[in-house]
DNA sequence: TTGTATGCGTTATCAA
DNA sequence: TTGATAACGCATACAA
């Protein structure tokens, strides 16, 4: 039943050669209007339309660009996956979503990407390391790769990333404005952390102000449950007098689970005696459940500049892009 | 530089035809172990890997998943999307993700899956008319397609869903040992939340109880701002003693945006004052910031139920999956 | 076990 | 403007 007609096809109703019907489907070709219209209406009465799969062997485009993502517990991803899938749609382009996991690495994917002849791989926010990206199995043809939301020094692979020195700057800023004495950092899992370098920045501008220790509080991994087991930890080891009094947090999701456990747990009050600071402006934490001082990434801006240079109109190159500091109750 | 070398290269490298090559590569051909050798080596010096691309114009397997989603707002996604793309990737298959918006309607994205020949279609729990997906321009070839996470009367079409049945009854009946007396229902966008079938079943379970008339708070979509407007609206115009003194909502970021607004604007406390429940079991219904009581779907049977029927390995017909009642303190 | 011819549905290029 | 030939890289069927 359901078969999909073929040019050829079209072609023989309409009464024209096969190279007519492409030529009416091609926006620029040159064809008579009789034969065009002649074409049209048996092309809609077959319900035909071109094949894609063919015409992307044929050109050697695909249209495809494949996302990486290996972080589903982030709700920030969210954002992230609707302002590429629209923006990319917009441009004709589809975008496959690539779960990197243990069964499915890095490597693997790209290879994967690779044979499938997509157009671009975005890894979006990724932990991988350098080497990876440059695997001896991975050929020199590998499709054209940006690293998202996160830094990169492997050349040949733009990061199109927050300007995260004026964010830090910013955040900072607007923390020593306030009262705070004994700052510290929640980072993530130390690939990933070094590549956001969000945790050096804040350590030196303390350092700077004659803040000598600014104790880490580690976390396994991005995701509530770690942000609040490395609390529940820091807290339960640490006498009440040596507290920190502000907590800065790699992103929102660890902020979470570290206010989860100083109030629920501690029945500590945020900010009176910890202050939370959040990154990535989470939707949750615009609700007064949480109210976290947090800081938005130009997600559409970072996007838009993916898509250029994906599409060749703007220069292959990392790329720092400003964002937004939101202060709300929490810090 | 970098171009994929093909089967006919290899075949050059090796000294044999370029067919041996992909018998090479083919897993159950009859090769003899010395070619399928040589042809290894050369494959390994040249980089060689086969073009799926090419592959899939002469199978007619893209081994593609389209998976359509309208709703990027609802953290809920993420674990479906996560879940969708680790069992079809160990599967082979990999998942185009298709936003759903203004711009790129159901019957487009329809038209284009399949145009490029994707082996199926998912549409996650997104908001369409029976009559889309019946539109003409859709010719009888289109992808096999799949409704995840909702109801659908369509046949051809089949429907993998949380079984809201028992889920309804078990949330009811655990509510109503509970002292509550004036129920209501917060909804979504009206297709969506019939296609759900939630709203339906609390209400006529209460009024079996007696109870006269269960109110309706409709929120405009599922987002916690909407969720948080409707309730906004309701408290605002109802007064203090004839309020509802149990919310029961569609899903999580409804409850999530009431909850939010019943204790952050009102000073009103949940439960005491009123007891709200969710569905959907988000990772947020577990911080002790909501601690919602909400409703698990059987989100990794409900994939593994699809990928079956995507690979012809399970009927393809609606199917209606138990979840799990997850009582927490608001309700 | 291996090689050959043919087809998948387009696009690119050239000739008419 | 139109038709024809070749090519994209692989798979299938058949013959050797």
């Amino acid at each position: 039943m359901g078969r999909r007609s073929t040019a050829k096809e079209v072609a023989e109703a309409a009464g024209v050669s096969k190279w007519t019907v492409i030529r009416a489907f091609t926006p620029g070709a040159s064809i008579a209007e009789a034969s065009r219209e002649k074409v049209m209406e048996a092309a809609r009465r077959l319900n035909y339309s071109p094949n894609l799969l063919a015409r992307s062997l044929a050109t050697n485009l695909t249209r495809q660009v494949a996302a990486f993502v290996d972080d589903f517990a982030n709700p920030h991803k969210l954002p992230f996956l609707a302002t590429l899938t629209e923006i990319l749609q917009s441009e004709g382009l589809v975008v496959t979503l690539i779960n990197i996991n243990r069964h499915f690495d890095h490597v693997h994917a790209l290879l994967n990407a690779d044979q499938r002849q997509v157009d671009a791989v975005v890894l979006c926010g990724t932990a991988f390391r350098d080497e990876t990206l440059q695997d001896k199995r991975l050929g020199p043809g590998t499709p054209p790769t940006f690293v998202l939301a996160r830094d990169s020094q492997i050349d040949g692979v733009p990061a199109i990333t927050c300007d995260v020195e004026t964010a830090m700057a910013e955040i900072c800023d607007y923390l020593a404005a306030k009262p705070y004495r004994r700052p510290g950092f929640m980072s993530g899992p130390r690939t990933l952390s070094t590549a956001l370098g969000r945790q050096r920045l804040f350590s030196d501008f303390w350092r700077n102000r004659g803040v000598p220790a600014i104790p880490d509080i580690p976390a396994a991994d991005y995701s509530i449950g770690a942000g609040a087991a490395a609390m529940r930890a820091y807290l339960a080891a640490t006498p009440a007098d040596q507290r920190l009094d502000l907590l800065m947090c790699e992103n929102d999701v660890l902020a979470f689970g570290a206010m989860d456990v100083i109030r629920g747990e501690f029945h500590l009050r945020v900010p009176e005696d910890i202050a939370v600071a959040g990154f990535d402006n989470t939707t949750f934490a615009a609700s007064p459940a949480y109210d976290l001082t947090s800081y938005e990434q130009p997600i559409e801006a970072m996007v838009r500049t993916v898509a250029d240079m994906i599409l060749d109109r703007a220069e292959k190159r990392t790329v720092y892009l400003k964002g937004r500091l939101v202060p709300r109750r929490s810090a």
